[in-house]
Formats: C-alpha cells, sequence, structure tokens
DNA sequence: GGACGGCTATTTTTT
DNA sequence: ATAGCCGTCC
C-alpha cells in the first residue's frame, strides 16, 4: 500500500433544515419577517400582502425550532383571527401549534387577571361587563343619582359610556373629551364625574370589571408588579401582534412592556386600514412602533396576493387622497381582470334588485356563494336587500351590528343567570323585576334598595318579606311566585346542575314573561334555544358568560335558509369593520351615498373623515375579482319623504379610468307595471 | 302614585 | 331598539 490517500472529513456547520419548505411558501421580505430571530420588529405593508399569513409561518417557524407553544403570545383583533392563524399553523406543521397562547387584548388580558387578582385588588372570580352591559349599569345609577332633579337633557346611555371609554383609552380626562367631542355637554361636567366615581363604586363593589378595566389593570399590573411583569417575559418569550394600527394607547404601551428587556416583539399592520378610533385605536402607534424599543427591523411587504391589477388601482386611488400615512402603491401580478363597476341604482330597491341579480349570475359562473360579500357601512343598511335574499331563497349570514347577546331577550334571561351567581347584582335585579306584570321603576326601585343593603339572603326565603314592606298585595304575590322560582334554581345552581341545564330551568322560568312582552316572541325563542345550545360545551356558568363577553358569537341573528338550500353554503353580508382582515371573490359595497358613507357627521372633522377614507380603502381591497360599488340615488328621509341622494365623494372623486359606470334600468316586465 | 300603552324622533362601527 | 312625553286606568 503505497499510496494511501488521506482526506480529511471536517465537520460542517449544520444548516437548519426544516419541514416547512417557507422560501418556496413565501416572498423574500415574508421569509425575513418569518426568519427574524431576536429582537423587535414591524411588518408594516399594504392590503392582502400576506401579513396574516406570514404571522402564520412565523408561529410554525418558531415551533419548529424548537420554541416551546406556551412560550409564545400571538394577539389579534379578535379571538376568531386568533385560533384561525394557529389552527393555519398547525396544519401547516403540527398540533402543537395550538397550544399557543393566543387571543385578543381583552382575553390576554383576563387571563392574567385571573392569574394575578389579588395584585390589582380584584377577587379571583371577578366578572367582566361588556359595553351594553356597563351601559345599563350606567343608566340604572344615573336614573338612581338625578331621580328628582334635572328635566334637562342627559346624554345617552352610549354617550356615557363612550365618553368615560374614549377618557381611560386615550388617556385623557373627562373634561378633554367633553371639550373636544362633547361641547354641548361641558356644563354636565359635575355631573358626569360624580356618576363616574358611582360607576367606579359599583363596579368594585359587585366584582366587576369592564373592557377598559380589562386593559388598565393588566397595565398596572405590568408597571407597578416587576416581579410579575419577570414571571410574564419569562412565559412569553416572543409576542406577536396582528393589526397594530388599531391598537389605542393602553394597549400600545402593554405590547411594549410584554416585549421586556429581550424586546422579542413582532408587530403587523398596516396604518392605511386603522378605522377603530371610536374605541381609541390611533394609527400613529404603528408609526411610533420603532421608537420604542433599541433597534427594530422594519420589514415592508410589497406584492399583493390577493387582488388583480384593476382593484388595486382603484384602492390605490382612494388612498392616494387620505391626508395621513405612509404612501405605498399596491401591485399584483394578476395583471388582467374586471373592471371594478360604479352602479347608479334608482332606488334602494332596485339595488337589491341588481345584487340578488348578480348574486345568481356569479353562481351560475361557478362562485360559490360563501365566496361572495355584501359589504355596508352599517348593518341596517342589509334590511330591505335581507327581505329579497329570503324571497328568492338566497340564504345568507349576516355580521356586524346587533349581536345575539346584545338582544333584550338573551340580556333579559341571563339576567337570571346572573343573580343567581351574585344575589346584590342590582342591574339584573332591575330587568327582571321590570317583565313583572305590575311592577314598574319606582317599584323596582324601591325593591333594589333594599337588596343592596343585603337583606335579601337565599338562606333564608322569608327575606323577601321584608323588602316587600308597603308593597300591593297582588304585586307582592308576583315578586314572592318569582323568588320562590328563584330560590329552586339556586338549589339546582348549589347541587352543580349542568349549566345547559340551569339555564333551560330559568329559560322555562322566562318563557311566560317572555311571550307576554313581545309580539315577536317565536323568532325570540328560537335565539333562546341557540343561545342554549352555544352553552353545551360550558363546565361553569362563570365560564360561559366570560366567554359572551369576551367572544362573542359574531354572527347576527339571521335565519334564513330556503327549504332545499340547507346545503349551500350562505352568502356573506357584513359591515366593513366586521370584513377586516377577509376577502371574498366578489364583494358587493351597498349605500356608496354621501351621508351613508361617508356618514354625515364625519363632515365634522378631518380625522373622522379621513377614517371614513381608510374604512372604505378597506372594504375595496377585500376582492380578489369582482367589486360592484353601488349606491341609488333616491333614499327615505326621516322628514322630506323622498329625497335626491348623492353619490359619495368617494366614488366622484375617483378618475374615469379606474372604473366602470354603469346605470341601472328596471325592465317593464309584461306590461304588469 | 304608579304602571302602561301609544305616540314621536333618533339609531355607526366593536373588544 | 330606546327614550321621552302624555293620557288613561288601577
Ligand atoms: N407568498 C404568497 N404566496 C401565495 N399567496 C400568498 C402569499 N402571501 C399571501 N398570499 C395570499 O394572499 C391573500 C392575502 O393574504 P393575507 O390575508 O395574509 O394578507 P394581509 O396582509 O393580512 O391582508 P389584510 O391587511 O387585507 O388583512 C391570502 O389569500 C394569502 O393566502
Amino acid at each position: 500500500m503505497a499510496h494511501e490517500r488521506r482526506i480529511q472529513v471536517r465537520i460542517i456547520p449544520a444548516r437548519r433544515t426544516y419541514r416547512l419548505r417557507y422560501e418556496e411558501e413565501l416572498n423574500p421580505a415574508q421569509l425575513q419577517a418569518v426568519m427574524h430571530q431576536n429582537g423587535a420588529a414591524l411588518v408594516i405593508a399594504g392590503a392582502g400582502t400576506g401579513k396574516t399569513r406570514t404571522l402564520a409561518y412565523r408561529v410554525a417557524r418558531l415551533v419548529e425550532d424548537g420554541v416551546p407553544p406556551e412560550n409564545i403570545l400571538l394577539l389579534t383583533f379578535t379571538r376568531k383571527a386568533a385560533r384561525q392563524m394557529l389552527h393555519r399553523a398547525a396544519q401547516l406543521l403540527d398540533g402543537r401549534c395550538e397550544r399557543v397562547a393566543g387571543g385578543t387584548f381583552h382575553s390576554f388580558a383576563y387571563m392574567i387577571l385571573r392569574r394575578y387578582s389579588h395584585a390589582v385588588g380584584l377577587s379571583p372570580d371577578f366578572t367582566v361587563l361588556d359595553q351594553t352591559d356597563a351601559e345599563d349599569v350606567l343608566n340604572l345609577l344615573r336614573t338612581e343619582l338625578f331621580r328628582e332633579r334635572r328635566r334637562e337633557r342627559f346624554p345617552h346611555k352610549r354617550t356615557l359610556a363612550d365618553i368615560y371609554s374614549t377618557a381611560i383609552n386615550r388617556n385623557r380626562s373627562i373634561d378633554d373629551i367633553l371639550s373636544a367631542e362633547y361641547p354641548h355637554f361641558q356644563h354636565l361636567l359635575p355631573e358626569l364625574k360624580q356618576l363616574y366615581d358611582a360607576y367606579r363604586l359599583y363596579k368594585r363593589r359587585h366584582g366587576l370589571v369592564d373592557y377598559d378595566d380589562l386593559l388598565l389593570l393588566l397595565l398596572q399590573l405590568l408597571e407597578e408588579h416587576p416581579e410579575k411583569r419577570q414571571q410574564l417575559h419569562a412565559q412569553f418569550r416572543y409576542v406577536m401582534v396582528d393589526e397594530y394600527q388599531d391598537t389605542n394607547p393602553l394597549q400600545h404601551r402593554i405590547s411594549v412592556l410584554l416585549a421586556g428587556p429581550e424586546e422579542n416583539i413582532l408587530a403587523v399592520g398596516d396604518d392605511a386600514q386603522s378605522i377603530y378610533s371610536f374605541r381609541g385605536a390611533d394609527f400613529r402607534n404603528i408609526m411610533d412602533f420603532p421608537n420604542a424599543f433599541q433597534q427594530c427591523t422594519i420589514i415592508t411587504l410589497e406584492e399583493n396576493y390577493r387582488s388583480t391589477q384593476p382593484i388595486l388601482n382603484l384602492a390605490n386611488a382612494i388612498i392616494s387622497r387620505a391626508i395621513y400615512g405612509y404612501r405605498k402603491q399596491l401591485q399584483s401580478r394578476q395583471k388582467e381582470g374586471p373592471s371594478p363597476a360604479i352602479i347608479r341604482a334608482e332606488d334602494e330597491r332596485q339595488q337589491s334588485l341588481f345584487v340578488v341579480q348578480q348574486v345568481l349570475a356569479l353562481r351560475e359562473q361557478g362562485i360559490p356563494l360563501s365566496d361572495i360579500a355584501v359589504l355596508a357601512r352599517a348593518s341596517h343598511l342589509f334590511f330591505e336587500l335581507e327581505i329579497e335574499l329570503s324571497r328568492v331563497g338566497i340564504p345568507y349570514r349576516k355580521f356586524g351590528g346587533l349581536k345575539l347577546t346584545e338582544t333584550a331577550h338573551i340580556k333579559d334571561l341571563l339576567a337570571f343567570a346572573r343573580i343567581l351567581l351574585n344575589i346584590t347584582d342590582t342591574v339584573s335585579w332591575h330587568r327582571v323585576l321590570l317583565m313583572l306584570e305590575g311592577v314598574g321603576p319606582r317599584t323596582a326601585h324601591r325593591i333594589i334598595e333594599g337588596i343592596r343593603e343585603g337583606i335579601l339572603r337565599w338562606e333564608d326565603p322569608q327575606s323577601i318579606e321584608n323588602l316587600l314592606l308597603g308593597i300591593s298585595p297582588s304585586i307582592r304575590t308576583t315578586v314572592i311566585q318569582l323568588w320562590e322560582a328563584l330560590c329552586t334554581l339556586f338549589r339546582l345552581y348549589l347541587r352543580h346542575t349542568p349549566v345547559p341545564e340551569l339555564l333551560s330551568q330559568c329559560a322555562t322560568l322566562y318563557r311566560p314573561l317572555l311571550q307576554r312582552q313581545y309580539d315577536d316572541h317565536h323568532k325570540r325563542w328560537r335565539d333562546i334555544e341557540a343561545l342554549l345550545a352555544l352553552a353545551e360545551r360550558y363546565q361553569t356558568l362563570q365560564e360561559f358568560l366570560t366567554d359572551l363577553t369576551l367572544d362573542p358569537p359574531t354572527e347576527s341573528v339571521a335565519d334564513v335558509a330556503a327549504p332545499g338550500s340547507q346545503e349551500e353554503s350562505p352568502l356573506t353580508l357584513s359591515t366593513v369593520h366586521s370584513a377586516k382582515g377577509l376577502e371574498w371573490t366578489a364583494v358587493f359595497l351597498i349605500w356608496m351615498t354621501d351621508g351613508r358613507f361617508p356618514v354625515a357627521w364625519a363632515y365634522d372633522s378631518v380625522e373622522a373623515f379621513e377614517e371614513e377614507r381608510r374604512l372604505f380603502y378597506v372594504a375595496c381591497t377585500r376582492a380578489r375579482r369582482f367589486l360592484y360599488l353601488l349606491y341609488p340615488l333616491r333614499a327615505i328621509d326621516h322628514e322630506s319623504g323622498w329625497i335626491l341622494a348623492k353619490p359619495s365623494p368617494f366614488l366622484t372623486e375617483l378618475d374615469e379610468s379606474v372604473a366602470e359606470h354603469w346605470v341601472l334600468v328596471t325592465e317593464n316586465s309584461l306590461g304588469t307595471g
């Protein structure tokens, strides 16, 4: 063996191999965001550029890299969005991704506050009030505080809630908000402050927390309890936030604190899609995001994968007129496609007829109803169309507007359940008492005074007598009957009766009252049955009620399924707000008239007007291929009957070239007239 | 005194 | 859907 060849072997540094082919599924900028390691990063990009997709892949990538899913936190705008994204990641990789902590700021806050309740002075079983619950509390306190006085106009309960909420979310005083937004109520400042104090006291006494408190208390926990903050950093080593343009100042500060010294936070958003300023959101948060950290990688995504270029040309034209924000131009590889159509209808009915006709035509072409959406600025603008859809038998689902949990009959039913959880829940008592025949605000108030004092006790059924002194015999009997029924329910509750069973007992008690109160009780009873079905999955009443407020069933009450079409997946009707982040092959946007979109009061301020414009931009960028913008020329006005409507300025300011203009004419069919 | 029916005018968007 | 207002009834 004279010549022995010596071959040197060396260790090649491991090239990380992934199960997913990220570089094939993502463009270079998306890939950069997905592979981003440590430190803060901001992905700022226009509609349809794959921000959501990027987040899903980043979850998968982190998990693949061995980050325990529990150490990842994904904050999104709705809980549904979080679920879908994690589900997507799980499909891409494996089930571990479902274990990632995900939800809204509010649901995350709830989870953390449950864990550290004592640190912020809460009892661990605190309850969350939704918007309408908060309004009900304010309403009750208002009548109690100012019962004898004041004939003059007091703000609507909704306005009250809005004033207080805006003050908190924007970190301003009530005085500031009044002078900025409600100057006509400025003289009521002392009363409004008094009411606010009463509201805070009420919440504290009853262990209640509203949406704003969730954020406020989480922030307080992070700021004032360094050891808790460190525990949270240790747990959530990678934080991701979607839709950052719609965070409010509280959420922004929470995000920064959650990122901690390692600054492992990745935020995603589009300043041109900021549409929640009425909730305190401020698109400047996304602009300021990089400044909050030592170092921040900024990634922009340029290519739109959703829509055809004609649709993007229109979207670009809309946003190029915006006063605020970064300029950007959306570009697509799909250069060809039908032009968006701007369509003039004579009136609302003709608008509905066209939508129905065109939906059917698209379905003929093979586009399923589930790939089509009709959008509008406000949910009541669908009423007429809904009638027409039902008549023709097109199944649809409606999102946005009045939610199931906000309807009077569902709130009535839940009031019974709430009394079982907390006998001093005076708001629920108020609701329930007013349902009884012969009981009005005055009697209810007298009874509730006693309940507030703690006179009524489950252990002592006779205690009700003390509340009924001086009340007429027939009303006494009614109230006592109610109380006895409640006591029976309470015994069931103590025996850990399953939630659906317990609620169904509440419903049995409620049913005659429902029938007495509402002419359309059949329809309402179906809603109650729907609610009972939702309760099936829950172990405790607490959990159920909390989920109803933190993750309310978004679908509005829609019950149309024409015979024979049960199998077909339905058409979507949605407010533009609720359509955020979603996409459809064909999108109709109805009621593009001046005063409806933009809403009339948006003319009061540049900020409001600009937000309407962004909202319009969001609406148009939901469409993949077909976009129809409709405006009826005539509308009904309360005072003058028919009035001539003008098309939205957002339409008239557009260049002729970005859309086709259609005019509808109704065929005079066979002289039936 | 208080409940209640019937009238009118006003109603955005949502965690 | 909700609030305020007013007349009527118990
Ligand atoms: N690299 C890619 N290759 C193929 N399809 C992509 C790619 N990136 C995104 N898409 C597709 O483009 C569409 C829009 O993506 P996505 O919803 O993630 O965008 P987005 O930026 O979150 O939009 P928006 O801001 O409007 O919510 C989706 O159908 C997505 O699957």
